[in-house]
DNA sequence: GACATATACTTGACTACTCAACTATTTAAC
DNA sequence: GTTAAATAGTTGAGTAGTCAAGTATATGTC
């Protein structure tokens, strides 16, 4: 039986925290969306003028910026965000979060914000306190 | 701009954190694996006798019992871990780790530890003891 | 001891991404 | 003002899983 290092073990316990977290965020689903969806909308609705470029969405929710341009596909079909270019840069095209996109996001955020609270009813302010600042660490805070 | 809560922010940044994380252990592919075929190989080396139910790999590393199927079956076929049947419950067949798996297993976990301590070095040991119980009420311990 | 229910595992179809390679455009250097 | 390098975004091919439904076996109930 051999053992491994304290920083192994928490990553190894990050991941399957990861796992069943993300199954229950499926509640989003009676939304239309998944939680990746829910994090693209958030950041839209908080953006100024609720548009931001696709590199920066990449960076803020840690995707690829292939991993943004499919997401945003079937999101940009339904009509919750829509394009828009950048005079100064065509390479740049801005995504905006659409009325219908804003509807959505404040129905799912009730769900949202229910679920998490279910998750981390049991937890206790203290640990809050510095997994936020240890996550902030692991992959800078996305707000 | 509509604030979330506490909670949920901290879930987001889970989720941002593990993408992070998952891609620092790409290093373990130069020894032909991934990160959830090296914490099976973990548990399988730690267990008794070097054996595991698929349903115990499921419940301890967070994934599906369809999932542990899929992750096991390439592994199966390089020979890093076999299949044993169960004399006294014919719905069962174990999982063991060979002695390929255990080379394996022994070469990638010090890329693994050293990999983790990378990703953790800024951290302080305060809010790894902290962050080790939020986990724990998250998703139970792996161990 | 027959039958309903539970458990262990697998499979087909799918989802949610990743990587590598590409196009298009902008910026910097000379 | 060309040319090299950087940046923004997309796409084809692949991976790592999920879910729902299936098979096979075991257990509990009456």
């Amino acid at each position: 039986m051999s053992t491994i290092n304290e920083s192994l073990l928490l990553l190894i316990n990050l991941a399957k925290a990861q796992t069943t977290v993300s199954r229950r965020f499926d509640r989003l689903s009676a939304h239309g969306i998944g939680f990746s969806d829910f994090v693209i909308l958030y950041l839209l609705n908080n953006a100024a003028d609720g548009r931001m470029r696709r590199v920066d969405l990449a960076e803020k929710t840690g995707f690829t910026a292939s991993g943004v341009t499919r997401l945003l596909s079937p999101l940009e079909k339904v009509g919750l965000v829509t394009r828009e270019v950048n005079e100064r840069d065509a390479r740049v095209s801005y995504v905006l979060i659409t009325a219908a996109g804003k509807r959505v996001y404040e129905e799912a955020v009730v769900t949202a914000e229910y679920t998490a609270k279910d998750i981390l009813q049991v937890t206790k302010t203290k640990s809050l306190k510095a997994i936020t600042e240890l996550l902030a660490d692991l992959g800078g805070n996305i707000q």
